[in-house]
DNA sequence: GAAAATTCGGAAACCGGTTGCCTCGGAGGC
DNA sequence: GCCTCCGAGGCAACCGGTTTCCGAATTTTC
């Protein structure tokens, strides 16, 4: 199939067929009144030209270019790739391609980025980030529709797909409970972080609703193993007896769960662990498996292509949209329902 | 700013300044001979409209899209992050844009968006993937070059930028004998995964240029932290003396490391770990951090990026181009420098 | 058999820039 | 005072499709 050549344009196609650009056109976009012979005959043309129709040009006429701009104010990581995966599923369903913009938490490469997108026309942008605290608009009366995944913005009418972070916490919480755990300690992330406070408020409310508090003061720290291993230290130096650990990421839970273990309490028998984040990495690393709150990023990520879609074709659906997160329990909060033998 | 309504085009420039429309492209791009007042009346102009120029205009004119697409044959995950960030910071720097492409492992989805991205036009093509095995070129006798990353393609005339596996096994190797080992084991991923058996292969003979073997015959098993603890407990059962442990990954790595703790082996005193990857998640989390080979695949992606622009540019390299790797070398290899005061 | 209806396909404008060519007018030279 | 030269900027073709409008050819109808 060498076709090393130039492309070939509708011209050579309808040149080959032996008909005009227009008809040509028609025959293969099932336009026109034509009759079947002779568009078969422009098909087979095409095909044994391979043609295939310039992106531009046709951008041009119709005005559409079929292009998503997703542009993460910060660095891609881990966070970005289950949306990533998610909104390049909903749009290569529709035929459509997505311009990859990696903004770095710089406010000056997000705009040279965003007016990148601008000029290339693309039908609409989505943004994303690690940080789900709201953000600034990237930019106001922009001419194409603006989708924030996972992060949201500070303008309330943009429209955002986000995690109910705080749903999942109460999940977190609830289940605790429900394996009958009433001393429950909370291990997490920086204070000034947006995702570990609203995690721990909601935490903390959800046991007053059952008329108790947390075991100890919440622990804030950093997203990492060592801190939560550094936690269990003060949390068994200072606290009374805890029988659960409610942490806000799954390294501060695996954390948490290595030194529990090193200290010589069972997980989950004397104290029951639970994640946040369900990154399968850390979750089915651990020992035993950790339970976990799953955001379903990748849901996050179809749910925000699909609205950007709709506000291509004019059906716009301003506001927040906050998708329910999932509880997944593994043994790290409940005892294997068939206990492996002794051996 | 609010520029809501259609974008400006060249027209509405040329007309707010009063000029030709060929006149108005020719300053905004400092072509043709113009009188400086001119000149600035129409950027003048085009900055009080918002003038950005349309990039499928352009193309049509220029043929260039300034646009590259990545094609990730499997799903885009951990490999491809560093190497999509280290593409990217070359290609922007270029002015260039990305079309990201998740092939999810199915040869049609491929053949799909090598169309798509054909269709385009885009300059260039970068393929890449998780496996690092050669692979069925993506196409031949392709209008536009195409560069591979950290994968290979099985036609050798093919350019592709692939990391040294088998040096980062030697220096894994060498390592471990400058610090004093000799009886080395080897545990590592599946037995048909061409980066386990690239790195097996290499350690081995490195060994041999010592006149040493490995401690076991090496252990193939699953790229998992479970699969390096239960490979522990065969080297415990059924080996010799060890003093060191060459893993094929760093959860591989991370495994071991812990079930050696676990069994009262201390990790570096007793035996050695080293990962491969340099997966900071791993390496850092882990107890102690792991040392381990970094491939660079940041670097990587930028040298890929390169190549491809010096190809657009005319200017091929044809052939595979092999990069080295670094061994990061941390606590699980060698005992701190100042030793922590005993508390 | 002529008029009307229908089908089929071509010509050309258009999308928004870029660029080569040409014209117009002023300045300078003789 | 006339011719030449050159600078400034307009005109129009072109990139590769899409789409509208219109004419020609064929068929239908009375």
């Amino acid at each position: 199939m060498g076709k090393s050549a130039r492309p070939a344009t509708i011209s050579d196609v309808a040149a080959l067929a032996g008909v005009s650009v227009g008809t040509a056109s028609k025959a293969l976009n099932g336009r026109g009144s034509l009759r079947a012979e002779t568009r078969q005959r422009v098909q087979a043309a095409a095909e044994q030209l391979g043609f295939q129709a310039n992106a531009a040009a046709r951008t041009l006429s119709s005005g559409r270019t079929y292009t998503v701009g997703m542009i993460t104010t910060d660095t891609i990581g881990r966070f970005s790739i289950p949306l990533m995966i998610g909104v390049e599923d909903a749009l290569g369903a529709g035929r459509m391609s997505v311009f990859l913009c990696d903004g770095r938490d710089d406010p000056i490469r997000e705009q040279y980025y965003l007016n990148t997108l601008l000029s290339r026309r693309v039908d609409g942008i989505i943004v994303t980030g690690r940080h789900a605290r709201p953000r600034p608009p990237i930019g106001s009366g922009l001419p194409v529709p603006v989708v924030y995944a996972f992060v949201s913005s500070t303008d309330p009418e943009d429209c955002s797909v986000v995690a109910d972070e705080a749903g999942g916490a109460r999940k977190a919480i609830d289940h605790l409970l429900a394996v009958g755990r009433r001393r429950i300690a909370h291990v997490t992330g920086p204070e000034h972080h947006h995702s570990a406070v609203v995690r721990s408020a909601a935490a903390i409310e959800q046991l007053a609703e059952s008329g108790l508090e947390l075991a100890a003061p919440p622990l804030f720290g950093e997203w990492s193993e060592a801190w939560g291993r550094r936690a269990v230290g003060m949390l068994l130096a200072t606290a009374g007896e805890f029988d659960a650990v409610f942490c806000g990421s799954d390294q501060v839970a695996r954390g948490v769960t290595d030194a529990l273990r090193a200290a010589g309490r069972r997980v989950p028998e004397d104290v029951a662990v639970v994640g946040f984040d369900n990154w399968d990495v850390m979750v089915l690393g651990s020992q035993p498996p950790l339970t976990s709150v799953d955001m379903n990023l990748e849901g996050l990520g179809r749910g925000a292509a699909d609205l950007l879609l709709a506000a291509i074709n004019g059906e716009p659906s301003p506001g927040p949209h906050v998708r329910p997160c999932r509880l997944v329990v593994r043994e790290s909060t409940t005892v294997p329902v068939e206990p492996s033998p002794v051996d």
